[in-house]
This record gives C-alpha cells, sequence and structure tokens, in this order.
DNA sequence: CTACTATGTGAATAAATGTTCACATAGTAG
DNA sequence: CTACTATGTGAACATTTATTCACATAGTAG
C-alpha cells in the first residue's frame, strides 16, 4: 500500500472524524446551506465552524460557492452520507451487544 | 442532534482516520489475521500498532480473539470497508478534476 | 521451572488539531 | 462614502493523539 494514498484516504475520514463535523454533514444532507444557518442548527461559535468548514472543503467533502453575502457549503460526494449510516448502524450493533450483556446479568 | 450521540459517531470516525489503521482495514478485509502478520504487512513498529489495534477495538471497528500466543484481530462491522471504497472514489473524483484542470492550462 | 515468542501497557515525549481572539475582507443597503 | 452583515484568517493557546521506551503478561516448548 502506497503511503501517499493512505494519508489521502485519511485525510478524508479525518474531515468527518469530530463532531461538529458530523452534525455539518448531517445538515448539509438534504442540500446546500449558508454558513449562518450551519451555525445555528450545529450551535458553534461561527469563528470555529469556518475553520472547520475549510478543513472539510480542503480535503474535498464539501464544496462552496458565493450567493451575495452568503456562501453555500453543500456535500461533495454524497457517498459519504452512507458512511454516516453506516456508523449509525455500527452504535446500534453496540448498544444492542450492550443491552444484551445487561439481560445475561439481571 | 444529541451531542453524545454525535461523539461516539466521532470516535468510530477517529478510529479509521490514520494512514496506519486503513492499511489495517484494508489488509483485514479477506478475514482475520494475527497482530505479527498484521505488523509486517502495514510495516509499523509492533508497540505503535497495538496501540492503534487497541483503539480500533475500543471504538468497536475491530474484534479480536487469541489462538495460543496469537491474537487474531477482524473487521467488526464490515459496511465501514464500504466507506473505504467510498474514499476512493473521492479521491479518484479529485484526481479527475485536477487533471481537467492541467489539461484546460495546457 | 526456564527460556522463548507474541502481545499489551504506563509514562514520557513529540506532533497534530481544535478553539478563541482580534482583525480583515467582501458584498449590501442607505 | 458609511454603516452593516456574513464570512474568513493569522496567531496564540489549549487539548488531543501518536510514537517510543522500558517493562509486564500470557501462552508454549523443552
Amino acid at each position: 500500500m502506497d503511503t501517499q494514498i493512505l494519508e489521502k484516504q485519511a485525510a478524508i475520514a479525518k474531515a468527518i472524524a469530530h463532531p461538529i463535523r458530523i452534525a455539518v454533514l448531517e445538515y448539509l444532507k438534504p442540500g446546500e446551506q449558508c454558513v449562518c444557518d450551519i451555525a445555528e442548527a450545529v450551535g458553534t461559535e461561527r469563528t470555529n465552524l469556518s475553520k472547520h468548514l475549510s478543513v472539510m472543503t480542503a480535503a474535498g467533502v464539501l464544496t462552496s460557492r458565493k450567493d451575495g453575502l452568503k456562501v453555500m457549503y453543500r456535500v461533495k460526494t454524497p457517498c459519504l452520507l452512507g458512511f454516516l449510516d453506516c456508523i449509525k448502524e455500527c452504535l446500534i450493533e453496540q448498544a444492542t451487544e450492550q443491552q444484551k450483556l445487561l439481560e445475561a446479568l439481571q
């Protein structure tokens, strides 16, 4: 495996691996939104959100376009949204396991 | 969006977001392998690999079982492997874009 | 029991990331 | 032009992660 390719793959995964960024992706599922609305939806300092958005854009996870004063962001590679669903499956699996363990203990 | 859920989702994504960990996942695609073989395949210090494996296990990405002296690891949630494919699609898309740009400049 | 192989762990250190502040830019409206 | 709104950026600092070392454990073979 080529180190360079692995690093680029990791860069994309890193661009997703943060609670705020996942919230952004979830919010952008239906389509593009301006920074102001994203900020309100995920409940973060605007400056901080700006940084997260630019990391995600640099990694190729998001793209943006200007619309007057606003900047509209959207998910660039839709299959990444499938990853979020997969992660949820993982969580459900984990929770189910724990519940079984709990039941076995009672 | 519940902060706790977002954090757990991010934890799973973080457990993938590292070149060595992606190499491990790739190597484990066909099935379980012992630590010694994984170490050789990804070319890392064994101690360091151990830490990565335990992070991935804690996040629920991998599971392991003992087999004599060896410990065999495997991917716990197979849909995560689909994510790797998606990431590769992203990279191909990005490379294609850059090539188009390059051609347009000539 | 002893020596050996495979793996894990705590602590220290090094490196990368996230957050915040003050300030910059860019478009809009009056 | 001036004031205002939406967004981005550099630098400082705080926090999180990764890596490495020395050592621990656990199973195996003689």
